[in-house]
DNA sequence: CCTCCTTATGGAACCGTTTGCTTTACTCTG
DNA sequence: CAGAGTAAAGCAAACGGTTCCATAAGGAGG
């Protein structure tokens, strides 16, 4: 059988009221009462029970990760990896424990979501996505429950959340080629429903306006986070009369889709078309040429949003209103695909 | 404050125990009591205390996933993204929620896993390598809790694990290549103390034995499951006297560096060698050419670590001592990479 | 020397469920 | 019509902790 707070208190010859007070070092045990306690609970193999605890505590120490639902891709198998990672080190570090939930569809997402914090399983959630609108969203905030977003929400103003500053990363990186002497710099999106696919198009513009660059239309393609979309808006660019001497994709998997191409139709890169991307997968470094990629540190930010959330959980008041972003730094590697500049005319 | 079971009780005028019964689908409950009784629990938007139910049945309806430490590599984190997907979906299915532990080393991870089995936190834990000797596995069976590894372990004969059969898998890539005519076959293996290397490099040692084929030691190369072990073992080969036309690589990353290698020397595949490799990830039908991998159905195996785990949970002696290895089926994708037969001397 | 604190501990209620044992009120049977 | 049998529901004791309140012992102050 499990020993219990009782078991060790009959053997210490103490109530359980001063065991418990031991084990939560309560001020007004005596040193030689807690020394004895503890050695017997040593030396019985006492466990406290969680759940018991849990119970009057109100409080489980656990938090819940929400992992959207389709998601097939490399990429975001790469992204929810990473994010997982530093979520469970540092939940682990403030001695929470991770719960992985997901639904096959948003209602399913809603009644697990529910059925979590409502059964007082968790004590707060951390969403990976920034869908438009949802459900679960309102839930949680109607709810009182402590929960961040990871990514951003522009419906929801005053909600947590940790992010990246893509309009600056895209900055950043735009900014990066025409250092380089690039003057005519194509741009592949993604979804243009995505939060992510339009904050980066904008910090393009702006670094393409702030440096004074023309900025056509046909330079600006959309597409998914796929090599396809590389492939395809690589061979319009190529076309071109006028064409780029550069581009930005929005993901790493789509440069790889324009390296394919280059590579078929015998292009060379950096020298006939300099690449820079996003996300800085593993896989960026070990192409040929490897790609210059913007790191938008997944590690941190999953790291980041279990502090965040677990901050809000311990002090619910401490909240200032105003601090409810949190913005991880993202950082340009330079690698092989941007190393040229291109000849002036 | 949150609805308890009393609330509803004291409502519909009957005993929290009849509520429970409801709640549970007790036989002897009248159908217009339940009828009565579920409306108000709905009125009243009543949750069940997961904590309190825990505590009585000595039962949490939670697995734990024990991630491995480092594993910062590529495959690694496909892997085991697509594994928890697995097993999170099959467990939401069997309606267990899915814990995330992880530590720093081995003594953390023990540690973490005594906690929460011992907390009764979860029911049972699947595991998610195979190291050779492992103080886990070690208290898990000793404690007499349920687990299972995904992997093999050859020490512990009689646990349950999933797994596959990685003998049969390198036997039937071997012989795919056998059957298109080649007659020198190199193997890149992993390291050797991983019991998957240590089963493919058999299973092609058994498919060029029974082909009566010619086995050299110099077309076996031990390397790791990175791009770097394929470029070395590529530039080995083909400075060979007499040198393979085709290779089984233990890994894709493997033949992704192999590959590399042949296109800098302007080698064509699989015109100059042939590949296939192992565990079909989503790059394998990326790259140029598409290599022919052998799909281990990851999702497969933690869908079947789930189901196998929670079954031994719910009924433990049900056990026959028997099927505790269950084997998941692999299958050959035949792409470019091996699409060719060569020429006959 | 008695009262009043202070300090260390014990007692008991409670957290929200489940469940074995009763109790109650019928219905059936001889 | 009495006794047995049965269906439906209630009572109360767990489950393993925490914590408020009470208590006992010892020391200080008057």
């Amino acid at each position: 059988m499990t020993v219990t707070i009782k078991d060790v208190a009959k053997k210490a010859g103490v109530s359980p009221s001063t065991v418990s007070r031991v084990l939560s070092g309560h001020p007004r045990i005596s040193l030689e009462t807690s020394r004895k306690v503890k050695v017997i609970m040593e030396e019985m193999g006492y466990t406290p029970n969680m759940m018991a605890k849990s119970l009057v505590s109100k409080t489980t120490n656990s938090i819940c990760i929400i992992l959207p639902k389709p998601a097939e891709e490399l990429f975001s198998n790469l992204f929810f990896m990473e994010l997982i990672r530093g979520i469970v080190t540092q939940s682990s570090r403030s001695g929470y424990d991770v719960l992985i939930s997901s639904g096959a569809n948003e209602k399913e997402e809603l009644e697990s979501v529910s059925r979590l914090l409502k059964g007082r399983r968790v004590d707060g959630v951390i969403l990976l996505y920034s869908r438009k609108d949802d459900a679960v969203i309102d839930f949680l905030e109607s709810g009182g429950y402590p929960f961040v977003l990871v990514g951003r929400s522009d419906r929801y103003e005053n909600i947590l959340s940790v992010d990246n500053d893509n309009i600056m990363a895209a900055y950043d990186a735009t900014n990066h080629l025409i250092s380089m002497g690039h003057e005519r710099i194509g741009f592949v999106s993604g979804p243009p429903n995505l939060i992510v696919s339009r904050d980066r198009l904008e910090g393009y513009r702006k670094a393409m306006e702030k440096n004074g660059l023309e900025m056509r239309a046909e330079w600006i393609v959309e597409g998914e986070f796929l090599q396809d979309s590389g492939y395809r808006a690589m061979s319009f660019f190529m076309n071109l009369p006028n064409r780029p001497t550069a581009l930005v994709a929005v993901d790493d998997m789509v440069s790889f889709g324009v390296l394919r191409g280059l590579n078929e139709l015998k292009y060379k890169v950096p020298e006939d078309l300099a690449i820079v991307s996003f996300n800085n997968i593993p896989l960026s470094e070990l192409s040929s040429p490897p790609i210059s990629s913007i790191d938008i540190g997944i590690y941190h930010l999953g790291y980041t949003a279990s502090q965040v959330l677990i901050q809000s959980i311990q002090k619910p008041d401490n909240h200032d209103g105003y601090t409810n972003r949190f913005v991880i730094p993202h950082r340009l590697i330079v690698r092989e695909s941007s190393m040229y500049s291109p000849v002036k005319k």
